[in-house]
DNA sequence: AAATCTATGCAATTTAAACTTTATAATATT
DNA sequence: AATATTATAAAGTTTAAATTGCATAGATTT
């Protein structure tokens, strides 16, 4: 074809600017959230600049309160705020412009609420073990005492597994593991646009 | 309370591996899948042997087909393989019984996917703005040249981004993060069960 | 403190996912 | 080849999650 005009141009480059935003929709599933959070995050970032609940009703076609319901599970996940705009009395929403850095706070955010789960329930079944094995008389069946060991044995490995999860957080959230895995391509001189020291 | 029956200790503990197996459950959705996905791994992590269909079927109370569908997304998800057991016509099916070697393959199969239908995506966009160069002939508007740009810098982020992903997967999926963050606290002298050698 | 605009909690509805039933294809056994 | 038993596919149903509309509470301006 020849030569376009302006507007089919800008028509197009609309099209597959929506067409990264429908992935970044698309992913979020991974980390096991809503899309509507991805679609969000797609359009306030796209967008440049904080925007109302109402802005994002319009862009999305959806309600003002799904989008209030949404933004705030978005700030629990660390991945949106609230920007203070001078002379407007509504809230405006700025999300993380690094993906990286979204990344980090996805992953860190939801596995450090699997691993306090995790650590609440190991108390409870300890708690429980001891006071088992104290109410087991002389008399208690060997079948009992061998499953009683092989609880504490799962119950061990269990805990291990957690406390992992609880270091790799740590290393994620430190920005230690851009030191092992840098954002970009060894071979440039900076490596990251927040520096080494982020916690 | 004083010493127990064998019969009610028996109950107790199987109560606190049924509690064990559920949050196992629970957390599977922090991966994005089904939390029956995580039941059928309890399940069969503490059965320690192979199971069939029909013994997973029986466990959970829920139909045969389901427990194929499972299975086949765990073996998708490289959670789960298929085992021959001599003598026996059935498919039986085993998990991996080292927690944290489920994590890594949960993690990478699912960000491998997200990887690669990023670059199924991203090659057609850039095909896609390199024929819009190409058409926008000597009277393109500036804003149009504006927009193309700012569209080939945001390809280029999250070309960087996915690049980085794909980094932190292989990072996994070696074992190299084994070196960095160890199975277990330092001070122990094996730190894990599979050698450093993993891929 | 009345009026006006904001964000959010709650019940009701719609939509999507999980799951079951029924039907079919594949595989082994006789 | 006929039979029995397995695993998978497709369509239908149930259950859970996402979303909406309405009602209310919190601010801000006048």
């Amino acid at each position: 074809m020849q030569s376009m005009s302006n507007e089919k141009m800008l028509e197009e480059i609309k099209q597959a600017e929506d067409q990264i935003a429908e992935r970044i929709a698309d992913n979020m599933d991974t980390f096991g959230v809503s899309s509507t959070v991805g679609r969000l995050l797609g359009i306030i970032y796209m967008n440049r600049t904080a925007m109302t609940l109402d802005e994002l009703a319009d862009h999305t076609g959806m309600s003002k309160t799904r989008m209030s319901q949404v933004m705030r599970q978005m700030m629990a996940l660390n991945i949106a705020e609230k920007e203070f705009i001078k002379g407007s009395r509504k809230e405006h929403y700025t999300v993380e412009d690094d993906y990286t850095q979204t990344f980090i706070s996805l992953f860190t955010t939801s596995w450090k609420e699997v691993v306090s789960k995790n650590m609440t329930l190991e108390r409870r079944l300890r708690d429980r073990i001891t006071k088992l094995e104290q109410a087991q008389g002389d008399e208690a069946a060997p079948e009992v005492k061998d499953r009683i060991r092989a609880l504490k044995q799962e119950l061990d490995d269990w805990a291990a597994y957690y406390n992992w999860i609880h270091r790799l957080v740590a290393f994620f959230e430190s920005g230690e593991i851009f030191d092992v895995v840098p954002v970009k391509e060894p071979g440039s001189e900076d490596n990251q646009k927040g520096g080494t020291s982020h916690g």
